[in-house]
DNA sequence: CGTTGCTCGTGTATACGAGCAACGGTGCAATACT
């Protein structure tokens, strides 16, 4: 038999070894194609990429392979609760794949029983936060144990809280290089293309493979009510909320705000309750349940909520304000509607809400803080530094440490060794890193700043919503979608897809390669009647007028076809 | 970046605008106390 026939065969060997043990260990009778495809490449050891929807069975995607891998599957996951949920979720035979989750609810005692499970083969799935990987002994231990995968679940997080929220996001990849690189696998619901191939540099994948599936939720109709004053906004926010079927979400900008909305609905009669992270713990999970058993009605919530909410039949959710990203807003608007039937997404909008997201996405470490970290770093040439170190010596908190060396590190102002020692760069003093790391975070600004201009743009467009939005992830779509707002309006024979497209708009078309005289290099996102968006690579988000571009013709121009958009 | 809430000054009205400071969201883990 031939090289390419032995191949096809191990290839079917794989597909039918991973559809056995889906049926005979979790008793999942079918895999979806998308999940058997994914599952092959993981256990041929490819890095592999997954952007599938809540629901669809991303778990699967490294369960299944767990039990037919040689080594135990790490598995990081943002939030406690849900590698709880998670290990809640495996069946209990004896064939199914031990796990354990390895975090500081654990006393020392406990902690040693699961290292020994991990290292008898009982466990072959090891949930962890990404703090945990950050710690030196946590790394040894698991290395101890050669990890055959390593998957890191909501990996949206990478890009949206690495660069200041929880920077160990950021430092994932030197975990998986001190764990003797096994393959790894990122998983995520909602990610646009730049954010795919922020996820995917992050962690150092090589070379790859990526599955995306399909973004559109057709029965979930898409709205936008725009306001000047903020009472109108208020009062119409919680007459809808009240008018809708439920169960339902309301999306509140401010801890404040939610509390006010769930004030308003409960004097209505309604089962309303507010949701935040300032609340306890126990109230947290009281809400959490209350609203998976229908025991309320609607949830008003910040972003706290719903990370890890399966509930099928939410009808609607509403936004009180402008979210801070288009990335965002979609991963709150796709928890309605998973049951297939009609669902609202409405969101509620007045220009002033871009200031605090604004402010949001000015947040990083200080000048004063890089220059602390970087004289630590330098002062230190001899007796190199890991975080700790430099955490005690700069006397600042771990997080900031963290995030300042991750921007130093970007900025090729500091390198970073093996085991987490922290050294200068050859040449570059302590005042040149600071401001290097300074233009690094300037650069983020800017770019999360234009993510907040997009979330604004597809508030004010005149288009099609779907077609905007799925544009932002990359899917072509043929406006109009017939369950939005806007395609309402402009009625059957008038809307924006059967408009005789700009002259002008083939020249770009979605996913070119383009270059522009001031922004540099960048990809066509999306096409909206007379605007094309770009993704500049050194200057974010912009959308450019058609008439403009034609009007000067050297302003964009396209050095590339739309290719395959593989991560970079 | 925009809103909110406080003080202050004006200068006698029991109020009001100007000016200014504070605040605004996501969770882990480790620590200090019951």
């Amino acid at each position: 038999m031939g090289r390419d026939g032995r191949h096809r065969h191990t290839g079917h060997d794989r597909a039918r070894r991973l559809r056995e043990a889906a049926a005979e260990v979790f008793g999942w009778d079918a895999l979806s194609p998308e999940q058997l495809t994914a599952m092959e490449w993981v256990l041929e050891g490819e890095d592999t990429l997954v952007v599938m929807p809540t629901g669809s069975g991303k778990s699967a995607v490294y369960q299944v392979p767990a039990v037919l891998l040689s080594g135990p599957v790490v598995v990081v996951s943002p939030l406690l609760a849900l590698q709880r949920d998670q290990i809640a979720g495996l069946p209990d035979d004896a064939g199914a794949p031990g796990a354990v989750a390895v975090n500081s609810d654990l006393g020392a005692a406990e902690t040693e029983a699961a290292w020994q499970a991990v290292g008898r083969g009982e466990a072959r799935l090891v949930y962890l936060s990404p703090e945990q990987l950050a710690k030196d002994e946590v790394v040894e231990r698991l290395a101890g144990t050669c990890p055959a995968l390593f998957v890191v679940d909501e990996a949206q997080c990478v890009s949206s809280w690495g660069h200041d929220f929880r920077p160990d996001y950021l430092r994932l990849e030197q975990a998986v290089r001190r764990l003797g690189r096994p393959p790894v696998l990122a998983l995520t619901a909602t990610a646009a293309p730049p954010v795919r191939r922020e996820i995917a540099e992050r962690l150092g994948m090589r070379e790859p493979r990526v599955l995306v599936t399909g973004f559109d939720r057709p029965n979930i109709r898409l709205e936008v009510r725009h306001f000047v004053d903020d009472e109108d906004r208020r009062r119409t926010v919680v007459e809808r909320a009240a008018a809708e079927p439920k169960p339902g979400i309301v999306y509140a900008a401010t801890r404040k705000d939610s509390e006010y909305y769930a004030r308003e609905l409960a004097a209505l009669g309604l089962a309303a309750e507010s949701y935040h992270a300032g609340l306890r713990a126990a109230e947290r999970s009281r809400i959490h349940d209350a609203f998976l058993s229908g025991a309320a009605d609607v949830v008003v919530a910040t972003s706290a909520f719903g990370m890890g909410i399966d509930k099928e039949d939410v009808r609607f959710v509403v936004h009180a304000a402008l979210p801070g990203s288009l990335d965002a807003y979609y991963q709150e608007v796709g928890r309605c509607g998973r049951d297939g039937r009609p669902a609202l997404a409405v969101l509620h909008y007045r220009p002033q809400d871009t200031g605090m997201q604004s402010f949001f996405a000015g947040r990083a470490p200080s000048r004063d803080t890089l220059a602390e970290v970087a004289e630590a770093v330098h002062g230190h040439r001899d007796d190199p530094a890991d975080l700790a170190d430099l955490r005690r010596r700069a006397g600042l908190s771990r997080n900031r440490v963290t995030a300042a060396v991750n921007l130093l590190q970007e900025a090729e102002a500091v390198t970073v060794g093996e085991r987490g020692e922290v050294f200068p760069v050859p040449g570059v003093s302590a005042h040149r890193a600071t401001e290097r790391a300074v233009e690094a975070k300037e650069a983020h600004r800017r770019t999360e700043r234009t993510r907040v201009d997009m979330a604004r743009a597809f508030a004010e467009t005149s288009g099609c919503r779907r077609r905007f939005l799925l544009g932002y992830f990359g899917e072509e779509y043929p406006a109009p979608c017939g369950n939005c707002d806007r395609c309402e309006e402009e009625g059957a024979e008038d809307t924006a897809g059967e408009r005789p497209a700009h002259p002008d708009a083939a020249a770009y078309a979605v996913g070119s390669q383009v270059r522009h005289e001031r922004w540099g290099d960048g990809t066509v996102l999306s096409e909206d009647q007379d605007r094309i968006t770009v993704l500049f690579d050194h200057a974010g988000y912009h959308t450019l007028s058609l008439e403009a571009l034609a009007d000067r013709e050297n302003l964009l121009t396209v050095v590339g076809p739309p290719g395959d958009e593989q991560p970079a």
